[in-house]
DNA sequence: ACCTGAACACCGTTCAAGT
DNA sequence: ACCTGAACACCGTTCAAGT
């Protein structure tokens, strides 16, 4: 949670009142409407000045988008993500957690976060620390380059899928409501035609979607994860050391 | 490959041949001018009718837009995917990179895919091979769903970020320049405020994209597998046959 | 069924001008 | 530096009308 979700957190270099102002009219309109609504036009009715104006700030419409999408990536809280004292598995999840948090509540920028370059400073902050937390793991750079990678488009991709098809809306609306839409739109295809697809459907609307986020996010740190097996581990002390590449890699099952 | 680009190969219901025409217009004008130039006017003076012609063959631009992704995703090559004596892994990774090829041809498409309900007779039959597949891996009816939800998130965000960012000219450049300009993109963002994720861009650029793609891939399907370790497998076998495709499971690592 | 002209309410962006 | 009016070349969509 944020204090006020206009200022949500940032380390970066300041940015102008004004400048702010339109981003904030930006995600509003988005919230409202949807990706295509954040227009330079309607930006700059919301703040009050003519249309051009709004390239005294910026130099065209994506210009604006990739700023919107920079500022929100702040809004995550990095309270566990960022704790070197924590192990490296809550502090993996932890973000994807508040990743997630943080779209899920403007469902209309996600679209927008994942055809954007990610190379703005808040984007960078976070790959940097999750680069860190597979270091902390035990990962070499290769490895942990790799991982990060993969994390961030199961995070991105899951995010995307899961608000994809229903958007056109508002606010996005609980997620057993979410479930059952999408139960509903998939088994509504002909069940003969597809009966593995409608049985799926049906199944999958039996879990809510948070814990097949976490499962698939499971899945897959099991699959990057150094120590792999059951084992308790023992060491694992951050940062320095093991890096020997994962040794045995095999995965637990479902 | 496929004989022409403009008929993929498709089983389902006849589709006029004047939709047909808007949806090559509404292809060709993505693969020029990106996701957002597959506009009813653009689309319209193509095929040389009247903007409103559009109109007659579908609801909206939308309607459009769904149709376009689906006919692209029946573009899909299943000889190998669907063929129920090859290894099931074999035939996972066959998806994988049949789809991420498909859609690598036509980039602008990209975002329309992942913002799609991916609820088409296309979309609908790849998903119930796919669910098939891993009947035949010997996962469970919730497993599989499972794991085949986390796949096509995987291969959605995994070609979704890699067409993310540059992304407005036509065809899509060779790979090695994709990585390598990736790679500059982020290295130049300042190595000591982000030194690992400098690194990280430098580490990455030494592999090609489509190996990095494997990867994630693998260690996924190391999280999903049903034998896990090393064992020989034996019995588990699931609807048909076998099905304990591929044996021994523990992969390669990096 | 299929297409059209005309109109409506929108877009992003630029240019010359003002303070 | 910051903002404006006016204009340009675009949008999606609807309506009434034609064949």
């Amino acid at each position: 949670m944020e204090a006020t979700s206009s200022t949500p957190k940032r380390r970066g270099p300041p940015r102008s009142l004004r400048e702010d102002d339109l981003l904030d009219a930006a995600l509003s309109l988005v919230d409202e409407g949807g990706p295509e609504a954040a227009s330079v036009r309607g930006i700059a009715a919301r703040v009050g000045v003519a249309p051009n104006a709004v390239y005294t700030y910026f130099r065209d419409r994506s210009a604006v988008i990739r700023a919107l999408v920079d500022r929100l990536l702040g809004g995550v809280d990095h309270d566990v993500f960022a704790d070197r004292s924590q192990p490296w598995r809550a502090r993996v999840e932890s973000l994807a957690l508040e990743l997630r948090r943080q779209l899920a509540t403007h469902p209309g920028v996600v679209p927008l976060v994942i055809a954007s370059p990610l190379d703005g400073p808040q984007a960078l902050t976070l790959h940097e620390r999750l680069l860190e937390v597979f270091a902390d793991a035990g990962l070499d750079d290769v490895a942990a380059a790799r991982a990060s990678y993969l994390l961030v488009t199961y995070m991105l991709g899951s995010v995307a899928l899961d608000v994809a098809g229903a958007l056109k809306p508002g606010p996005l609306p609980p997620e057993p409501a979410r479930v059952a839409a999408r139960h509903s739109a998939f088994a509504a295809a002909s069940a003969d035609r597809f009966p593995r697809a409608s049985a799926a459907a049906a199944t999958v609307a039996a879990y809510v979607s948070t814990e097949q986020y976490l499962w698939g996010l499971r899945r897959l740190l099991d699959g990057v994860d150094p120590e792999s097996e059951d084992a308790p581990s023992a060491g694992a002390e951050p940062n320095g050391r093991i890096a020997t590449g994962h040794g045995s890699t095999c995965p637990r099952s479902s």
